[in-house]
RNA sequence: GGCGCCCUAGCUCAGUUGGUAGAGCAACGGACUGAAAAUCCGUGUGUCCCCAGUUCAAUUCUGGGGGGCGCCA
C-alpha cells in the first residue's frame, strides 16, 4: 500500500502540508496525533480548523470522548483498517501527526496482548501510594527479572504495563514482544518530516500559544469542567496549566501561559528525539525556498515508482 | 536620612562552624513495543555583587562601596 506520512515536532505546519498533498494527489487525511483524536479539545491541540477540514476529508479526529480508553494498538488497528479501505478506493492516505509511538505501531506493527485492565492498575496505584514507586520494580523483579533488568525503577508507566501483562497472561512482556503474535507492519510509506531550527521552532511555539489564547483557549478549558479528571489524568499539555490557573487558582494567568509555552517546547524537543533516529524520514525546513517544490518532486517520484 | 534583611548556575533558592559550592525548574543529549502531549535516564567552572583588610587560605570573618527589599523618618 502506498501512503505518505507527514511527521515532525509540534507547530511546524504539518496540517497545512497534509492538506496540500491530499489535494494534489486526491488523498485524504488520517490523523496520527494522540490528542486530536479526542472531542472537546480543539484549540489547545491545534486541531485542523473547520475550514481546513472542509477542504479534504479528515479521518480519526474527534472520535473519542475524553473518558474513553485508547491505545497505540487500537490506533494502529483503526488506522490500518481505514487506510486499507481508502486504498481500495484508490484514495491516497496522508497520515499526519506527531505521535511517534502511534506512527511506529502503524508502520512497524505492535505485539498483541489482552486489553489493559483498569482495575488491576488501580490496585497498583494503591501499592504505589502505600509503599512508593520503587515497590513496583521490586514486584516486577520477582516475576520477570529480564524486564525488570531493563526498566528503570521509577519508570512507572512501563512498570505498570509489564506487571499488568504478567498478571493477565502469565508470560512476561519481553517474551510477548519477542515471540508473541503481532499486528503486522504496513506498506512502504514515504516519510516526510518538517522542522525548523531550534530557535525558530521555539519562537513559533510561543507565538502559537498566544494565538490560542486569542482564539478562546480559556473558554474551551472552561467548558471542560465535566472532564477535568480525565484531562488531568492524560496530562494534556497546556490544558493542565490552564486548569491549575482557572479551576485550582494555583498560579496567576501570565504564569500559566508561560508554562503552556514551556511545556509545548519541552514536548517538541522530545518529539525531535523520537523522530531523529528514524532514518527513513526526509527532512524539510519550510524557511528554505522551494521547499514545497522539493516535497512534491519527491512525492511524485514515490507515487510513480511504486 | 536612620535601622534591619538580602545579593551564590538562565530563574527560584540551599550551603560552606574559613580549605573556591548544590537542589528544583529551565537548557542540552538520550530512551521509548496496547496510557505516549505519557513515562523515564544522563549532562552543572558559576568573576558565590565589587574593592580593601585579617589569614597559609575568604564565597564564608571585618571595613568600605554598589544594587534590591522592608520598616521608621
Amino acid at each position: 500500500m502506498n501512503f505518505i506520512i507527514v511527521c515532525g515536532p509540534t507547530c511546524t505546519g504539518k496540517t497545512g502540508l497534509g492538506i496540500k498533498l491530499a489535494r494534489r494527489y486526491g488523498g485524504e487525511i488520517v490523523n496520527a496525533d494522540s490528542r486530536q483524536i479526542y472531542k472537546h479539545t480543539t484549540i489547545g491541540t491545534a486541531k485542523p480548523t473547520p475550514e481546513e477540514m472542509a477542504k479534504v476529508k479528515h479521518h480519526l479526529f474527534d472520535i473519542l470522548e475524553l473518558n474513553e480508553m485508547f491505545s497505540a494498538y487500537q490506533y494502529a488497528r483503526m488506522a490500518r483498517e481505514l487506510m486499507t479501505e481508502l486504498s481500495a478506493k484508490d484514495i491516497l492516505p496522508i497520515v499526519v501527526g506527531g505521535t511517534g509511538l502511534y506512527l511506529k505501531a502503524l508502520t512497524e506493527g505492535i505485539f498483541k496482548s489482552p486489553q489493559p485492565d483498569p482495575e488491576y492498575r488501580k490496585r497498583l496505584d494503591d501499592i504505589v501510594e502505600k509503599f512508593g514507586i520503587e515497590k513496583l520494580h521490586d514486584m516486577l523483579a520477582l516475576v520477570d527479572e529480564e524486564t525488570a533488568g531493563r526498566l528503570k525503577p521509577r519508570d512507572t508507566a512501563r512498570l505498570y504495563r509489564a506487571l499488568e501483562i504478567h498478571h493477565q497472561t502469565g508470560s512476561t512482556i519481553t517474551e510477548l514482544q519477542r515471540d508473541g503474535e503481532y499486528l503486522p507492519s504496513l506498506g512502504n510509506p514515504l516519510w516526510l518530516g518538517i522542522t525548523f531550527n531550534r530557535k525558530e521552532l521555539y519562537e513559533r511555539i510561543n507565538k502559537r500559544v498566544d494565538t490560542m489564547i486569542d482564539m478562546g483557549f480559556e473558554a474551551e478549558v472552561k467548558k471542560l469542567e465535566p472532564y477535568l479528571g480525565f484531562v488531568r489524568k492524560r496530562k494534556m499539555i497546556g490544558y493542565t496549566d490552564m486548569i491549575a490557573c482557572m479551576f485550582d487558582n494555583d498560579i496567576p494567568r501570565d504564569e500559566a501561559i508561560s508554562k503552556v509555552k514551556q511545556h509545548h517546547r519541552n514536548y517538541a524537543k522530545r518529539q525531535l528525539t523520537w523522530f531523529r533516529k528514524n532514518d527513513r524520514i526526509n527532512w524539510f525546513d519550510p524557511t528554505i525556498k522551494d521547499f514545497e517544490k522539493e516535497i512534491y518532486e519527491l512525492s511524485d517520484n514515490y507515487l510513480k515508482s511504486t
